[in-house]
DNA sequence: TCTGGGGTCCTAGGACCC
DNA sequence: TCTGGGGTCCTAGGACCC
């Protein structure tokens, strides 16, 4: 029997902005989305507060100003790095990982040496080593499927089940495992969004032991194998293996919300140039083609008394490429053909589709002789790919990017790079 | 004034094939 | 009453995740 661990970073964002600011030490603080937008993390203390996830920065002003919470702008740089740190050290723990989002990791654990006191005790040395070593908290979840390792977690979390900070359902029996189920609501499942759990309600299943105890055929018929996959799994089978991994991406997409409304199609050229130009980016670093571009622009659609337009076309491509001038070219071409003046544009984005591996190229029938050509065009993009990485992102770019790209997202209050940018390391100062 | 940015998978339906 | 029987591929839309 497959024994999954999950471990999770408590509050991730807000975690890693008080990690390097002791002053912020029981101090409420959120951080943003970009553009400052929405509420994408809380602390413990904005969270007691009742401030709910994803809710408009703006709206919640007032508040924050009366309970003194601190926001930050996102620092992606900084998570990513702290993430990989979370990911090294848990790797110390279990040879078959699978990185599952920026702050959580599935672990496979069965097989594995325990110390006495189990998988609990096991758990708890995870969150002991991450603590000292990181300063940040996590929290473990284990279970012989994902889908109750990551109920374990949720258990964990709430000191459910007489947990701190780590809860193994495997050292549960079936009747405390049905009494544990029966109090927590369905939509915690994995799998359970906001439309499946309001189905389920109407059907009369509420809480996790009546999903747990439906007829898997009724719910696939009723629902979608996925659910029925869901269903199986909260029994203890497991359906969903362990992705160790990383399969490369179908879609590369790159979009963006403006820093203030846009008019003008050269300022939004400039945009759309420096979206393809990231996409390219991401789409050279797993080593694949893009076979289709897309483009796409809209307005403001939280605004529907101003004039709205939205338009997005896809183009094939005559040659999949990687090369940022080609696939830059298709997508302003696209931009100058759905662009309409006289609207206020709020956002705009671009798309890689059609991604397939770059060792298979296939040639063009009328030019394409794959020679020197694309030789040339794979040394260029390595040599901007290399500065970009040494110097920082965007050192080295098209012109068409522009240049002084006021449309870029407002990022008002950004912490420094403090383990990924000289500049930005920590200052402690004496006395 | 101010409302994020990525992804995946599944299903249904239509066009088309023999 | 009965109206062939398989398939594939593509797209759009909807659900989910963080």
């Amino acid at each position: 029997m497959p024994v999954f661990a999950l471990v999770d970073c408590n509050n991730f964002y807000a975690s890693c902005e008080k990690l390097f600011n002791p002053r912020l030490k029981d101090r409420p603080v959120v951080v943003l989305s970009n553009n400052d937008g929405c509420v994408v993390a809380r602390s413990a203390e904005v969270k007691a507060l009742g401030i709910p996830m994803g809710v408009p920065w703006f709206k919640i002003q007032e508040e924050a100003k009366r309970h003194g919470i601190v926001a930050f702008s996102s620092n992606y740089a900084l998570y990513a790095d702290l993430s990989n740190r979370v990911v090294d050290v848990l790797s110390g723990f279990a040879p078959n990982l699978e990185v599952y989002s920026i702050d959580e990791s599935f672990l496979e654990l069965s097989g594995l040496p325990l110390p006495e006191g189990g998988l609990v005790a096991y758990g708890a040395g995870i969150r002991q080593r991450i603590a000292d070593w990181l300063g940040l908290a996590v929290c473990v979840g284990i279970a012989p499927t994902k889908t109750l390792a990551k109920l374990a977690n949720h258990c964990a979390k709430k000191g459910l089940a007489g947990a701190d900070g780590v809860c193994d359902f495997t050292a549960l029996t079936r009747d405390e495992l049905t009494a544990l189920f029966e109090r927590i609501a369905v939509g915690e499942v994995w799998g359970v969004g906001r439309k499946i759990d309001a189905r389920l309600a109407a059907m009369g299943i509420r809480t996790v032991r009546q999903l747990r105890d439906a007829d898997p055929e009724t719910i696939r018929f009723r629902f979608s194998v996925v659910l029925e996959r869901t269903v199986r799994e909260l029994r203890g089978i497991s359906c969903i293996d362990l992705e160790e991994v990383v399969p490369d991406r179908q879609q590369i997409m790159v979009s963006r919300s403006f820093g203030h409304l846009v008019t003008d199609l050269d300022e939004l050229e400039e945009a759309v140039a420096s979206y393809i130009a990231r996409a390219a980016e991401k789409l050279r670093s797993q080593n694949s083609l893009a076979g289709a571009v897309q483009a796409y622009v809209r307005t403001n659609i939280f605004k529907p008394e101003v004039p709205q337009y939205q338009r997005g076309v896809t183009v094939p491509l005559p040659e999949a490429t990687a090369d940022t001038r080609i696939l830059s070219g298709w997508a302003r071409r696209i931009l100058r053909r759905i662009y309409r003046p006289g609207f206020g544009y709020h956002k705009a984005g671009v798309m890689l589709l059609d991604l397939r591996p770059a060792g298979n190229r296939q040639f063009s029938l009328l030019d394409g002789q794959g020679g020197a050509g694309d030789a040339r065009s794979d040394k260029l993009m390595a040599v901007l790919d290399g500065i970009n990485q040494r110097y920082g992102r965007g050192s080295l770019r098209l012109a068409a990017e522009g240049v002084d790209r006021s449309w870029r997202m407002r990022r008002g209050n950004l912490s420094p790079g403090y383990t990924t940018d000289w500049m930005g390391l920590a200052v402690v100062r004496a006395g």
